[in-house]
DNA sequence: CCTATTTCTTGATGTAGTTCATTGGGACCA
DNA sequence: TGGTCCCAATGAACTACATCAAGAAATAGG
């Protein structure tokens, strides 16, 4: 196999994706070929490190990522995690070119397709129908992470922890309990209690 | 003054925030002028109810709205309260067309300026500009809202009500507490102990 | 101006969730 | 193949916050 045929294999997850969305044409896809490129982070590497200027959009082919935040007492505060066909960037820190607040790193092996901010501007000028797809793209991640906080204002541990396996099943399983706690903003030792009172109440 | 006149008038601060965000010309600001419309919200009034579609987007020029769910148990959970110069619309429901989990309604007497849905993709149509505008938007919010997460599973009550007194200052103080308690996802009655402890300091 | 309603305060008691400390079980690595 | 680490489980004591109840203060509306 070529290596333009290798670049495109690896690309075709995220052509899918944007396909989905708004059907792209061909110049547009080559575009995207172009402008990606794909990278592995082994599990424990840091893809951003606080301090950082978030310098590309991640999109997740394969593994698993996370975004957290260090607090004062050095605990960790999972913000959102990132697997297959997710995409996980800190935003914020992206587009203002300030340094990062957040970490990510990888909890698995973890292929990911990026975009500098550079080529990002590129994309936007060379085919303006991106203004669109990260529009479309960011008002999906806006609702669900406002389902998200609603479930944190208003309900229990026991209620968020129910509503994660249900949305994240596949993810539920893989991850240690560690990083779900963090995630739901609980202890692990709590954690732990609940998933024995539900594991109790099936037998 | 003229109808006209008026309109424009009211239109004015609407023109300010996307001017600010990105330069608009005459075409797309009288693009603007005619696609949104001035309307009043009594308080208390709905703007948007439980099981409706939202329909439209609306930008506040004056007074205070909020979004809420209510929980089984008919307790109000507020995930937005929208004051002067922000955008306030459930965008699950908006987009999708779907039938709103959430309500919208009047905490005081709202002018707002709201663009239809129909009317917002003969503006995207017209002037695609307004992609990329309401991609910055959303952007924005997006990165707020991850912040207020941030807090929510990391901050106990009374470093949440510090930031938020910090944050909104100014709504902070024309609010009633129980809005406000139901905003940071705590009883009104804990927050008036928190409150107190604040002021008890002080002295 | 008066009354009705909403909003705030305070106390007593209950509970969800934390923290700390200990133990035991895997997984990785030399 | 035996340590070293990471992860899960569990008990005991503690704390942040909720709930219920009742009264005081503020506000709205006719």
């Amino acid at each position: 196999m070529s290596e333009d045929e290798l670049t495109f294999k690896q690309i075709q997850p995220l052509l899918n994706y944007f396909h989905q969305l708004i059907p792209l044409n061909k110049d547009e896809k080559l575009l995207v070929t172009e402008l990606f490129k794909p990278r592995l982070y082994r599990k424990r590497q840091y893809v951003l490190q606080e301090g950082d200027v978030c310098n590309h959009l991640n999109f997740i082919v394969r593994g698993c990522l996370r975004m957290y935040k260090v607090d004062g007492k050095g605990d960790i505060h999972i913000i959102q995690f990132g697997a297959e066909n997710w995409w996980l960037s800190n935003i914020g820190s992206f587009h203002d070119r300030e340094p990062s607040e957040l970490n990510i790193d990888a909890l698995e092996d973890t292929m990911v397709l990026q975009i500098s901010h550079e080529n990002l501007l590129i994309l936007y000028k060379t085919a303006p129908k991106f203004d669109r797809i990260f529009r479309v793209l960011i008002e999906k991640s806006f609702v669900s992470l406002q389902k998200r906080l609603l479930q944190n204002i208003s309900s229990t541990a026991e209620e968020r922890y129910l509503t994660f396996i249900k949305n994240y099943q596949e993810l539920s399983s893989r991850l240690p309990q560690t990083q779900i706690a963090a995630f739901l903003g609980i202890s692990p030792e709590f954690l732990s209690r609940l998933r024995n009172k539900q594991g109790n109440q099936k037998s």
